[in-house]
DNA sequence: TCCTGATTTGACCAACTGGTCAAAGTCACG
DNA sequence: CGTGACTTTGACCAGTTGGTCAAATCAGGA
């Protein structure tokens, strides 16, 4: 383990190779299915190695979610109380979704958490998740209040968008087997834009 | 491994504890993460005596998919192309709704299998699903053509429902950390209502 | 070029895990 | 109540896995 100067040059480049092959094996195996030796393996190092950076295979794992719930809850931060109200929903759909797509590794290592009980980032679920959805729900009931979208329990609305986006990416396979060829992500948009629209349209 | 003459209640009343054992184990930790020893503590067996029962940890993850993944479909099923659409739908949304209040360690296990890559029931999602999935789309299609509901990507409605409702038992530990106390399966099922409702209503 | 700290690795270990097996115990029925 | 089939288990094994360590190698500034 390194001293706690500014890494180095290599320190940099195998930190992000070791965390890119372990989000890779993490996402497709879960945290128990994943072998330090198959991380190791899939980013060119030797396992004494990944054990020279991070202290253990839980380390790398813990680094990695901390990273994701930020990257996570960006799209909903930028849902902006000051914008119009259909259209700031409707953008917050289509970037979520677009995480999906664009992030599918990422999507399934937190529905892996999620999955197991959460047990690394409960915390983080009942003080900045909640907190987060807790003001934006605020501002979703004002714009109910004040007429301007259609009323519904905010809450669910919310949960909605989020099952519905990650669906893509968590059951990628499963929507690929019904869908044969056609690539989900070429209607989905779509989909989403009429079904918000319809739901929330006063 | 007992002969294959009819069981005995003595192999009628472990095969079941087993399997009750094992959903348990599987739903919460995965495939890889559960131990034969974990599930034969939670069942009340010894370990030879669990694997006397079955061949193989894999043959008891096994044989839970292949009892799961019948009543997961029958909700769908029971679409009756004959009724009234919306009611038929509406119906079929909170019929999913109730088996993910009831089911819940079903509902994850499942959502395990197919997080990572559904290895041991790719086929039967791109056979009996596909088939089932194509055969109820045909009735939407046919509905949305006679201007009984409102036109909508069909496959993406049925992703849909699926995501919607299976969330609240997948993603359980996130409801309930961002709902606090309140139980969310009170007042998902209206919810969903208004959703389904408001997006179909021609 | 030399030196010091950073990096890499082969060899190894202890714990865990899925599975085996022979022997012991139990059941049900003639 | 005896007997053959069914059930249970303690002891064990081999493979895997996370992690350690001392020794070897490398990078770069003086």
């Amino acid at each position: 383990m390194p001293a706690d100067r500014p890494p180095t040059r290599i320190q940099k480049k195998n930190r992000a190779a070791i965390l890119e092959a372990a989000l890779n094996v993490f996402s497709a195996q879960g945290f128990r299915g994943a072998t330090v030796d198959q991380i190791a393996s899939e980013a060119g190092l030797s396992k004494p190695n990944l054990l020279y950076y991070f202290p253990s295979k839980e380390a790398m794992h813990n680094a990695l979610l901390e990273r994701l719930l930020d990257t996570w809850l960006d799209p909903l931060r930028e849902l902006d109380a000051q914008g119009e109200p259909l259209e700031e929903l409707l953008g917050y759909v289509q970037r979520k979704l677009q995480m999906s797509r664009d992030y599918p590794r990422e999507s399934r290592l937190f529905a892996n958490e999620i999955l197991q009980g959460a047990p690394r980032i409960h915390a983080a679920l009942t003080q900045e998740l909640k907190a987060l959805v807790d003001e934006k729900v605020a501002v979703l009931q004002g714009w109910m209040d004040q007429g301007r979208i259609a009323p519904v329990h905010p809450y669910h609305l919310i949960f909605s968008i989020w099952s519905l986006t990650q669906h893509y990416a968590d059951f990628d396979v499963q929507v690929r087997a019904v869908l044969g060829e056609k690539d989900p992500f070429a209607t989905a948009p779509d989909f989403m834009e009429t079904l918000y629209r319809r739901l929330l349209t006063p």
